[in-house]
DNA sequence: CTCAGTGCAAAGGATTTGCATGCCG
DNA sequence: CGGCATGCAAATCCTTTGCACTGAG
């Protein structure tokens, strides 16, 4: 997976910030860095270990305003923590496999014509059920090396 | 979807729990019972709610006991709440519409041509990250038709 | 000055656990 | 009889909130 210059998504999340009518503070400059720098999604815990600076209730709070702003996605796995990562019009649309036994996660992507066609698929299903499709979230199940 | 029969489904979760060494007992068998009547994820509450002669821990409880039988498969969305189905080998293979603002999820199933070259092309992805791979999980965000 | 942003401590809320009782095998 | 299952109440722990302080514009 490419990785994006920290200038462009510097920008970007400025913009969405802008947008929302929030400042690009230093608690959020932090957040995104720590966040753009694992390159998987980080539960809470994980990003104060990565930036000791970072106050608990603080992270939270930012987290919260970044992901209504739109420069972070929150991402529920199954166990007991939500995970944070840049949002993937930031970075690029792509797929997580997740640990079933440590939680962890990596990112992952699709060659482009299969996901064309499950998207086309989908938007076929869904059809049926009346609602109205957004997104899709596309997550393997496994277990991480280390829990091998 | 096709619905499954009660006794098959009694059948197949009653194996599953004799196997991991635990009775299916009558809080566990209405359990079962009101999660194939929802015929979607429901939350504990939720679940309380369709039988009041449930207890919240002890649906818990239950469900955890269940989950680790694999008889039920736990589902996590982004709001606030863990939300619970039957294990898909007692149903089938299917995947959920979840409603970005309730919450609330639907079933719905996809072609199997499809489904068989997605799961190919995941596992073919997958080995980049030497990732034991066991299932896949796919999902649409949308808005339901309440919430429209 | 004003007001958003922050840290600290306390509150909130879904989920889990301890314990005494009841019941199946 | 012995041990698992259950209800009730209390404890946990992730997450949110209240409040006073600080710093940018």
């Amino acid at each position: 997976m490419r990785t994006v210059p920290i200038a462009e998504i510097d920008d970007k999340v400025a913009a969405l910030l802008r947008t929302a009518g929030q400042r690009y503070s230093p608690v959020r400059r932090r957040l995104v860095k720590v966040l753009r720098a694992a390159g998987k999604p980080l539960t809470n815990n994980q990003i104060i270990a990565s930036d000791k600076s970072l106050v608990q209730s603080s992270v939270y709070r930012n987290l919260n305003v970044l992901e209504e702003a739109g420069a972070v996605t929150r991402i529920a796995t199954n166990d007991e923590f939500a995970r944070f990562e840049l949002a993937e019009h930031i970075t690029e649309h792509h797929h997580h496999i997740i640990c079933n036994s440590c939680g962890d996660i990596a990112d992952f992507s699709l060659p482009a014509n299969i996901e064309k066609s499950l998207d086309l698929s989908l938007r076929q299903a869904a059809k049926k059920t009346s609602f109205d499709i957004d997104n899709h979230r596309l997550d393997v199940l496994g277990t991480c090396t280390s829990c091998q």
